[in-house]
DNA sequence: CCTTGTGAACGCATTCACAGCA
DNA sequence: TGCTGTGAATGCGTTCACAAGG
């Protein structure tokens, strides 16, 4: 168990994370890391290195304990609380992401959405009050919001983030196709579907 | 320039090409891997090694055409030509993908897409004909469709992929929040961003 | 036989540092 | 002076291989 562990270690547990608990769905009691890594492709070795950062979790002989294991995982990934979410921009992307159903489930609820669109303030959506981005910094104190989903064209990006970092957010999740700047201490993850495809172009055109 | 290219050399380029875009925008004439590293927060030397796998693209004294690199990126992952994509998966999500306008810019096209909600077939949605999903494979063909994208619920998805992979698709953008499995030869890219959020909690949750 | 957990070995990605050139 | 391109060095993540236990 070491003090500081690798990124690269801890953007994987959440994929195992999840083969458990289809795992749990199947009713299987108990996994090696060998069946694990044959679900996931991976190394068992592997498996077996990253989750040794946090602590002994497995028997000899017998593997993993599914539902142990996943309570472990969901503990170290601070997945036992509620996380509040807010969303800035209401466009028809941000519509869709309010209407998702597959945060709840994981402890992400989105408690707050913010519109420069005169239109949309103070109408509902999907449950949620549409605010006036004016009001950003005091509500999402008031609101306790731990992380802000940004759903903006990518030329008001830039400033919203800078905005949301300036009221204390601490964890982005930014679906504009731009390459954002943050000031360190604030994690940044982009969901952008242009990279994902640009990405496998590369081997597509080459047989 | 070597002849098997690292995985993360190549995924990195897409951000190059995204920013090279914006520099162009600006009118930016040349950058050296310095500006570029400041501006994506990277050191220059990976900018310049990541580079040297494909050929020799700068300048000393002046650093690299902003035009010239942003062509050659093109060409290397892929970009010169049309995209030929289908979409497997009419719901919410799957309307929204529809009408996204971030795609066809960068060269990529939906031509087809699939249901098995008898009421949505024979619809258009975007400009699209929604087709059976039972034509998949001849439709496909027919309309020399490159990538497909999956935005069916998480319980057919893996049954969709295998379709899809079965008539000759060689990439999947896939949306729905599962472990796919996917036989050798083919790239599959996920969008997730649950995965995403849980990537960030465990930083969050120790300050 | 089956497992895990782990130090050591390995291999790959990043960074350094400098020759070569404008 | 500024910069690129690149071999060499470094550092880090993965894999190996085995002791220990069931």
């Amino acid at each position: 168990m070491r003090r500081q562990i690798p990124e690269v270690v801890v953007s994987r547990l959440p994929t195992y994370l999840r083969a458990l608990a289809l795992l749990k769905s199947e009713g299987i009691e108990f996994i090696s890391s060998r069946g694990l890594g044959a679900r996931l492709r991976m190394t068992p070795a592997q498996i077996r290195k990253d989750l040794s950062f946090f602590g002994k979790f497995g028997r000899q002989g017998r593997g993993y304990s599914v539902s142990r294991l996943h309570r472990e995982l969901q503990q170290i990934l601070g997945l036992d609380k509620t996380w509040q979410m807010a969303l800035v921009g209401v466009g028809r992307l941000g519509r869709a992401i309010l209407d998702y159903k597959g945060f709840a489930p994981e402890g992400f609820k989105i408690v707050a959405a913010f519109e420069n669109d005169p239109n949309l303030i103070g109408k509902k959506v999907s449950g949620v009050l549409i605010e006036d981005i004016a009001k950003l910094e005091t509500s999402l104190k008031d609101k306790k919001v731990d992380i802000a989903i940004v759903a903006v064209p990518s030329s008001d990006a830039q400033v919203v983030i800078d905005k949301l970092v300036k009221s204390g957010i601490k964890a982005v999740l930014n679906y504009a196709p731009i390459c954002v700047r943050v000031s360190r201490g604030v994690r940044l993850q982009g969901i952008d579907p242009v990279l994902a495809l640009q990405g496998m172009t590369f081997y597509l055109a080459r047989g």
